[in-house]
Formats: C-alpha cells, structure tokens, sequence
DNA sequence: CTCCGTTCTGAAAGTGACTGTCAGTTGCAG
DNA sequence: CTGCAACTGACAGTCACTTTCAGAACGGAG
C-alpha cells in the first residue's frame, strides 16, 4: 500500500529510522502491525519495496537489449523518472536517503539489488558470448552501478537528473560488449 | 575468536542456521551470549566475518594494482587459498553453504562486499582514468564478481580452485583496463 | 435473501535477536 | 598493595518478526 510507504516516510523524516517501531507506522497508516509484515516483509523493506520489483520477467526481457545492456538501464531510468516527475510521486527518491544512512536499509537494498542481478544475468548470456558466470557479474555491475549512481546523484543535493549519473558511471562497462559483436 | 566460529558451524550444520540460538553458540563455545554479540556482533556476522576485513588498507593498496585489479584480485584468492589448504584450515569455505541457502546470511554478505567495494574504489581512480562514480561500479564488479564466483564453485562442488571461477567470470572486465593505460 | 467458498484483515501470544548497563575479574604500571 | 584499563558475564528491556486463529468483506450459486 503506497498510503503505508508515505505515512511511514513521513514518521522516518520526523524521528529517525530507529527511533519509530512499526506499531507506530501501522496506527499512522490506520492499518494493524500484520499488515504492514504482510505487505513489506521486514522494516526495510518499507524503504526498499523496489521500482523494478513491479517489472514481471517478460516486461523486463523485452526491455532489456542484451547486446547493449548499458543504455538499456539508462533508458529505463529515464523512462521511470520521467514517469515519476509527471506524477509529481517525490517517494521513490525520499528512500535514497535512507540507503546512505541506515546500514540496515543500505543492507536490504544490496541484498535486492543482488538478487534482481540474478534475475537479469540469464537474459544476457548469448550464445557464443557472455557466460553464465560472466553475466553474473555484469549483471552485479549493472545493477551496483545503479546504486552508486543514486548515491552520487544524492550526494549532490538530487538536482540533476539520475540517468546522468547512470551514464556516466555505467560508460566504462560498454567496454564489455564493445569488442564481440555476436 | 575462531572457537566461537567453529562451534558455531558445527552447531549451524547439524541444526541449521534458523534453528540455533545465539545462546546454544555461546554455551557451546564457552563464552556468554554478550561477547558473541561483542565479537560478530550479529548472528550473520558468525559467518560473514570476512578474510578480506583482516587485511589493513594499506596491505590492500600495496597488494592493488590499479591498471590490473582483476589480476591482483584473481592472485589474492590464489594466495588465500594456498595459505587455506597448507594450514588444512576448511572453515573459510564452509561458511559458503549458508551464502546460498540462507537469505539473511546472504544480504549479509552483500551488505559487506558493498562496504569493500567502497573502501577498495578509491584505490582504482587514476588520475586521467575511471571516475569516482566509475570506480565505483568498477569495485561492486569485482566484489561481486568475487561472491558469483564463490557460489559457482560452491555449486560446482567446490573440486576445482576457486581462482579459477574468478578468473573466468572476471575477465571481461579486463576490457575496462585494456584500453585506457594512463 | 441465503448459503458458502475464497480472500483479506486484525488480535494476540510467543520467540529470540539485539542493546544497554553494571558489576566482577584479570592484567599491568606505578 | 593500589589504581587504572580492558575484558567478560549477568540481567533486564525493547522490538522485529512469526504463527495462529477468528472474524469481515466480497462474490457467486442456488
């Protein structure tokens, strides 16, 4: 429930990550502690609920260019901030904060991060290209990578747009794919 | 402390790692549940304490070459393991099992290579080469990189020398460095 | 309208990870 | 012996999280 994330974001803002206890956030949202366990799993999990966990396997496949990973991702933060910004929705970019300052969310957003870089991997073996290790590990980069660019970009007081940040840390990874051609 | 460690294990692989307590860890080793909590300070810091968190950071930068990362990662597992089999130490690798099977154990470990990614990127920027934000995502690949290897030759039955899993799924990010020699 | 299946939600109790504090112990320098 | 420092254990408290169960809401079939 998107009312949860922001009641929740709001108790965050006000008195800290620690210093509010999910009970607190179930009596803002006007929902019972099991709810906010059923729907977000872990406190964390309020803060990491993910952009691209919405995406179904198939959405992303057809999103994803295996042969030119990099703008794909750059393309796609373009799209989802573009989208965002047209909605005046300020919430996916008020967590940032708290993945650099919260080890615990910093911690759950890696483990996330992770386990989508295993979903993508898949889609960038080519037959006579990547291996399944190498996509693993292009796939951790791709997807850290973006991590690192959030934090930049919010390191920088979040005026420029993201994909900036994107692009350019992401560059030096086309390196990868620029070679074979396949 | 290394007995602490080890009972641990024997305990996480006869029961599980859900179904041991920190208490039964701490009776086990002789020790009070407290300093279990002084020394990992979390139940998954019982098996994430890392090999790489011994190193100091200078140990780390005069081990680092920043025009070949990939080769002095690839030779810093071969040492570790080498210094491993001679002492006949196996604890190292039998904590790999929990990488893969147990969820919290995992975002662990991701939470502590994204930590190492950090400390290391720094020591990848060079003057006229990688940015900041690329060191970045250059230092989460190796990392990464470093833990997908691990699990491949978990998977693989953990037979063959696991700088060679590294060496393999590394090698296109040779390509980053290949380039540009500044 | 009634009955019945499914799905969603809240209540409540229990477990155990983790924190903080404090007191006792050991080792060491003076 | 005395004071100081570092380490350790005991204890109590908080709260994240799980599990279970009972009721509410919805929808369809009769």
């Amino acid at each position: 429930m998107q009312t949860i994330q922001e009641r929740a974001l709001d108790l965050f803002d006000e008195r800290g990550f620690a210093n509010v206890t999910i009970e607190q956030v179930a009596a803002a949202a006007e929902v019972s502690p099991s709810s906010v366990y059923r729907y977000f799993g872990t406190k964390e999990g309020l803060l990491v609920a993910d952009e691209f966990d919405a995406m179904s396997p198939e959405q992303l496949r057809e999103r994803f260019d295996p042969l030119d990973p990099v703008s794909s991702l750059v393309a796609a933060v373009r799209r989802y901030e573009a989208a965002a910004a047209e909605q005046g929705v300020e919430t996916p970019w008020r967590r940032v904060r708290y993945f650099v300052s919260e080890p615990a969310v910093r911690a759950a957003v890696c483990a996330n991060l992770e386990r989508i870089a295993r979903e993508v991997a898949p889609m960038l073996q080519t037959p006579d290209g990547l291996t399944p290790g190498q996509a693993r590990v292009a796939a951790s980069a791709l997807a850290f990578g973006y991590l690192a660019a959030l934090e930049l970009w919010f390191e920088d007081g979040g005026e420029h747009p993201i994909a900036g940040y994107v692009e350019e840390g992401l560059s030096p990874l086309r390196a990868i794919w620029a070679g074979a051609d396949d």
